[in-house]
DNA sequence: ACGGCAGGATTGTCTAGTCAATGCGGTCAA
DNA sequence: TTGACCGCATTGACTAGACAATCCTGCCGT
């Protein structure tokens, strides 16, 4: 039992249970044998039945609920559409036909909002075009789903755009603050969205109350006005087993046709 | 030293070294301390170093290149541009200003074709808008970039569209799939993109070499004809340390301006 | 009927060790 | 000089155990 040149006992544990959840045997929600039952079944040590879930946890496939068990993780994302700020208008009808799992119909949807002013951190400076410790305006804020923290969303301003106005108050902006920014002459009229998809920082996964294996969507969105000036830094983070990021996309400037 | 009640070992370990990497002291490239270094310094066995290291992993912070140690993970991320098929121009200039570090710029690209016919997984067939089990055509590209595999395509088309056309072919398609199927009669206009984060299936993490704690984005861009019949869906699995995704978005149909 | 408490099942953390696998550098022979 | 080989440092896999933490369930007393 000692001679190594195969597949890891822990290797072999977590693909025959991820075999188990990919085929169904194993659905959503059902729990997983205990530790000593597969101890039992591989005739291996608890620490080698522990590293071999383990592998599923970080897959996302496995959530753990001390001391019940270990579970099948469910999974139900949410659509997220950054065009809506520009294009409020529903999906093409296409998209009903394998989205329609996907809708917040009927659930509790809360937010906490903070308001501040700090130092631009590098990465809001450069897309905002303004140097390294500028002073910008940011709206942080937590969306809930059903008492669930769903999504992180800081908006970033330059600071003496904003100033004294309805966006440095710590309350909901019923026009949105895009419309705030308009009325203050600072129409937007493009933006360019990035999207990185990467593990969570700690701090993250406190503030999403994440479990392991979850990992995140960054989307960071800069707004332009007309005259080509950044005025918006949004910084999205999307975790994964939460949200669809969707986009349509329309054929432009047709050469043939 | 058999009380808890404190933060585990292993996560003190981790949370030291990541405050590390992110404070510079140890930078992209570098190598850890040794196990044996860190066990020495926290006085704790090996297994609990090991834990603790393991954390790191999982985040996508630490790569472990045996028997020479653990090193400080380095990140390139290159631009992902779905538009690029309907819209071939340029960023907007603003764009430029932090995205300049992300090129393919002298760069090998190479990719390899592989092309069959198979049932259309159930994923796909929703999307075709056709029954399951129906045959597709499939064109799975690995491509490549300085010999490194750099993301997975597979488009799906369904079978009666391109019988017989050089799409069926696996080669490299100069003109671009999507003018072969124009050139059919099935002339793209419009396309949704939907985009999930998660973590890699074993299978990607083969084809893709990816390391321990890579998440990837899997989009999937379901392309249709003017009369909205849907003609492709591409599948593309984004290795999360090697991708930006990115859009550009116009603000259309002004209500006021 | 109800509240609290004890015990049990289960996962979480950790120790102290063994042996395997691997890449690198240095030694030594051709 | 070159090539083969050996040893070493390091990580990888695993064992057998101990004790901690946590939630649930069922019992008991009021």
């Amino acid at each position: 039992m000692r001679k190594l040149g195969r597949t890891p006992y822990k290797q072999q544990i977590a693909d025959d249970l991820r075999e188990q959840i990919a085929d169904g045997s194993l659905s959503p929600g059902d729990q997983l044998p205990t530790e000593a039952e597969l101890e039992k079944r591989y005739g291996v040590a608890r620490g080698t039945v522990r590293q071999g879930i383990e592998i599923l946890i970080n897959e996302g496939l496995v959530v753990s609920a001390r001391p019940k068990g270990h579970f099948v993780r469910e999974r139900k994302p949410m659509v997220f559409r950054p065009q809506a700020e520009f294009r409020p208008r529903p999906y093409t009808p296409e998209m009903d036909a394998f989205m329609t799992e996907s809708s917040a119909d009927g659930r509790e949807a809360r937010q906490t909002i903070e308001v501040s002013i700090v130092e631009a951190p590098a990465e809001v400076a450069k897309r905002l075009q303004l140097d390294a410790g500028q002073l910008v305006a940011v709206r942080r804020r937590v969306r809930f789903l059903d008492g669930e923290p769903f999504n992180i969303n800081d908006s970033y301003f330059p600071l003496d755009l904003v100033q004294d106005s309805e966006i440095m108050r710590p309350q909901n902006i019923t026009q949105g603050a895009n419309e705030v920014l308009a009325d203050l002459g600072y129409r937007q009229v493009r933006a360019l969205d990035e999207l990185y998809v990467r593990m969570p920082t700690p701090e993250e996964v406190k503030r999403l109350d994440l479990s392991p294996g979850t990992p995140v969507g960054y989307h960071v969105c800069t707004g332009f006005t007309e005259e080509g000036k950044a005025v918006r830094v949004a910084v999205t983070v999307l975790p994964g087993d939460r949200h669809v990021v969707s986009y349509e996309r329309r054929r432009e400037t047709d050469p043939a046709s």
